[in-house]
DNA sequence: CTGAAAGCGCTTACAG
DNA sequence: CTGAAAGCGCTTACAG
């Protein structure tokens, strides 16, 4: 493979000059700078990156770690998510490192093995947990990283928040209109902080319409839609069924949608459902899925960037942007 | 951050005999392996990759590029595939770089500083055109790759086929049976060969079944659920509208689903409706999506295992895996 | 079984 | 504006 001692002879200047010439350091002629640039493109010449990496002290690439229990789940959400970080990485000349964890303890293999190998610069996280041991393993390496939410004990790095709170205000309100009152919930697993604050908002948008909150009706299921068809029929066949379901997300809601139609049941008249995240898909179902619409390239093209900034050392002027998601009334709530 | 000098120091040994120890040689006596490896864990070392890269010349790290036309296309395809990949690679203690390229410039930007930059050993593709850029470019520099699906004009990669011929007539053959009988397909990019190779399958499956094949039913759309409904409404409003129309993908299906709902026909009786891939969600649609499946994590599996062979230089048994996709009648077609 | 030494290919003070 | 040289942290012949 060509190395920069080639494009050196090639061109009888030293290694130094060619270096700095394709780093675009000041202080080499313009002329001198065009010829190595042509001489690079044509030999095919690109530093190698172990050799660059290994002198800068950095990698110029970023992690993120699909968590053990997202495996195959929340599928759409990985897509938009991949593509904002690339986005922004890419524009920085960083790379995007990405696995998948089938456990706890593969994932933190891959925390040691990444971070104290400095296989990555910095890390974006998301599915915050309460008690979340990589948190914890981050900061105490003084490892920058940012959150896609963030844990109730601390606020030492950089992340974005959703807050539904309104959004769920004006869903309810609006299922209120519709004669909906018996709303249920289907959520994640309970440690993950995403669940307990979107049970946190319903509650409260619920006890602010002057509606009955009925602990029974908030269930678990596991942020995919089979578990959320079956967690569904389970709620379908109560005695006192719910009026209205609301999910964690729009697979969990897809999921739901199945089991009311298996049910028999006239959807957005006498079943309302309602989904979170805003997919794509979620436009398409049969009815089309109400949904809190989150903009997640955004997201975490957001996300890339506090990151950056916090890698090369730069002071942020904001180390919490707050999203609000936008209520898509579609049939499914009967809107 | 920790380095091998101060493991060594610390067991007051060389750092010939901590790298050794480490990377499981034999001559190293188990007393000493166990103490390095002790000392390791206690001190957090793990190896600079950029240094082992460096010098061992390979970086344990193999490359997946979302193509430009790609983005947020597809999207359980790709959640699929790079857990998949990422399943056998880190089983082989190799990494996963991955990119969206918004752009042919794009992505090969990323195909020269990656490969020239020694960035990874390999390369998976997906999503194969005719006069594929990237395969002539890969093959010209004798880099490994492994491809899901193949061109036309060469087989010097390993790669996955899917042939969908079989299955294909097993589908029509079932639509036939439920007097379905005028058969319309919603593609992609003709440049695809994906695409070329399902209008060959069906046409072929089509004719066999004793049918006639109208070439005016061939459309082309882009791989997602907004592009199938309006693809799908345009076949609708034909003078001659067809009774069924199969699609490239799943995501494609979705929209044809809504399209027809709209136009207030009840699928599965006066319509059929049958996608391609056998995502998750396909089950939950409704009615739940008659599809061809096939099994995306294992063929990634597959890919990253053959790459990991080429790369090691090691003789594959096999260099063309074909993949028969499994029929799923569901609802949508009347089964 | 263990260690001293070379060298992977860069970037970057430093000198001129 | 350009170049000679050091050194990033490993792995691996080689010697003992």
């Amino acid at each position: 493979m060509t190395t920069i001692k080639d494009v050196a002879k090639t061109l009888n200047i030293s290694i130094t000059t060619v270096s700095r010439a394709l780093d675009g350091y000041s202080d080499v002629s313009a002329e001198t700078r065009q010829r190595v640039i042509d001489a690079a493109r044509i030999m095919g010449y690109s530093p190698n990156r172990a050799a660059r990496q290994l002198r800068k002290q950095k990698s110029e690439t970023i992690g993120f770690i699909l968590p053990a229990s997202a495996l195959r789940f929340d599928e759409p959400f990985f897509t938009e998510f991949v593509s904002g970080l690339g986005d922004s990485l890419s524009r920085n000349n960083y790379d995007l490192l990405v696995a998948n964890a089938t456990s706890d303890e593969q994932e933190c293999y891959f925390y040691n093995r990444w971070i104290n190998g400095h296989k990555v610069d910095g890390m974006v996280l998301n599915r915050l947990q309460v008690n979340d041991w990589r948190i914890k393993i981050l900061t105490d390496a003084r490892f920058p990283f940012t959150t896609l939410g963030k844990t109730p004990d601390s606020k030492e790095y950089p992340h974005v928040l959703v807050d539904g709170s309104q959004a769920y205000l004006e869903l309810i309100q609006h299922l209120q209109a519709h004669g909906f009152t018996r709303i249920a919930f289907i959520g994640g697993p309970p440690r993950l902080i995403n669940h307990q604050n979107q049970v946190q908002w319903i509650k409260t948008a619920i006890q602010n319409c002057g509606l009955p909150f009925d602990p029974e009706l908030i269930l678990s299921a596991e942020l995919n839609s089979s578990s959320g068809y079956s967690t569904a029929s389970q709620l379908l066949e109560l005695s006192k069924p719910p009026d209205a379901i609301l999910c964690i997300n729009d697979e969990t809601a897809f999921g739901t949608l199945s089991a009311a139609h298996a049910h028999g049941l006239n959807i957005g008249k006498e079943i309302a459902i309602a989904g979170f995240d805003g997919v794509h898909e979620s436009r398409f179902t049969e009815p089309p899925l109400t949904t809190l619409d989150i903009p997640l390239f955004d997201i975490a093209q957001l996300l890339a960037d506090m990151l950056l900034e916090k890698i090369n050392g730069n002071p942020l002027e904001v180390d919490e942007v707050t999203i609000h998601p936008n209520l898509l009334v579609r049939a499914s709530t009967g809107g």
